[in-house]
DNA sequence: GCGACTTTGTTCCTGCGTTCACAAGCGGCT
DNA sequence: AGCCGCTTGTGAACGCAGGAACAAAGTCGC
């Protein structure tokens, strides 16, 4: 048996493929039967040889002539991208953040299930958040034992972001988003991807303090030697 | 008059940028003066050579058999990333996320201001969060015109998140960060980054499985040596 | 049944980002 | 003062992502 397809995809790729895949599921609930690869690409904002490119590494799944058949590629992204089957999540640090995830509705709909809400402080642990309860720290192996948890999300203060890492991992989870400030060093195979706020911020800044020097040039801001 | 550095930097640099910064922070309340790129870039999760690289679009910042100098450091990537005065940011769509975004101490200490609060429903205008009192969309225009906030954020739902881009773009804010799960088209002269949660997560999930599936195969994974 | 049109899947190419490796420069020691 | 070691800054190579153009393939109309 040969591999049908390059067992490696760009990241960049997978992270376009959950943009379609929302397209997808919302063309689905609209009636649409079939979509050409221009029409989602614009629903998507990415170019349509780009997007043509990426479904490539799923195989051939559209049909030349007609475009792709909505329900078809929809299963078979959410095959690929492993949300075929509702996976269960933790998350740990129910500051404002925290709560605020914790009671997002769309990460259900998406196949996320949190089963675990953690949290150090004893005055927020009893908590209900999103139909969940907070729970301490210490039942943390427990319940991912119990669950097969296998992403955690940690939304603490950065002090205690690392041992909070270190925890899950040891505890059995595979994966963990970040949303902590500080770069987080996990063991080999633990998955570990960043989230950070303020840096998308400061980008924004920067945009727009370069877009303003190119655009209003009235201060000459000579950067004095 | 010529510009002494290359007046374009790499939006990858930028980014990191924004981490060194906040490294350099750290460092400077801990009291420390120097810091080699190794050291400066294992406290960033990156490669020195690449930090180095980094430092390089700002010209000459080091000293060579010493290292950099944390304070003068930080002032450069201050002034170029035009955090060095606090900008204001507006923010609409007052769920939980946003309200999570409105209360967290992390922007103000980092050169970001929130100065208006906005939401479309009656009964969130007049709620304080984060020492600021919800609005209606109506005073946008004003607040905008009188803060002068060159940055808005979007955290509502998906439907209404064009129209609220499109708002923003009128009232005069030249960046916006959009949480809201659609491509947002915005007119020239506007920058627009997205964060997407649920991709980070999908992304998480296409991860794991893919670690799963070399680690446990169950499926003739032809997985040469 | 046949031609033409539409749309996919692929290939090439260009540009960017990242990494490695080396030369230049500076401080400290003798 | 001269040498040595350390660190920065830069140049080159590699790999990857993105975009455009082209060939294959299937459908619709006649």
């Amino acid at each position: 048996m040969i591999q049908p397809r390059p067992r490696t995809i760009p990241e960049a790729t997978v992270a376009r493929l959950a943009v379609y895949l929302r397209v997808l599921t919302a063309l689905g609930d609209g009636g649409r039967s079939t979509v050409s690869s221009g029409e989602l690409a614009a629903a998507a904002g990415v170019n349509p040889a780009g997007l043509r490119k990426d479904l490539s590494h799923l195989g051939p799944c559209g049909v030349r002539g007609v475009g792709y058949e909505v329900a078809t590629l929809h299963d078979r992204i959410s095959r690929v991208l492993g949300v075929e089957r509702s996976r269960g999540c933790v998350l740990v640090g129910m500051g404002n953040l925290g709560s605020a995830l914790a009671d997002y509705a769309g990460f259900g709909t998406r196949g996320f299930e949190f089963v675990g809400l953690f949290d150090a402080a004893p005055d927020r642990v009893g908590q209900s958040i999103g139909g969940h309860t907070v729970q301490p720290m210490d039942a943390l192996d427990e319940v991912v034992a119990a669950t097969q948890a296998s992403i955690g999300v940690i939304t603490t203060p950065a002090e205690v972001a690392q041992s909070v890492c270190d925890r899950l991992a040891r505890a059995g989870v595979r994966s963990i988003l970040n949303f902590a400030p500080v770069p987080l060093a996990a063991p080999p195979g633990v998955d570990v991807r960043k989230v950070d706020l303020s840096v998308e911020l400061q980008v924004l800044a920067f945009l727009g303090q370069q877009r303003l020097g190119a655009a209003a040039p009235l201060a000459p801001v000579e950067e004095p030697a």
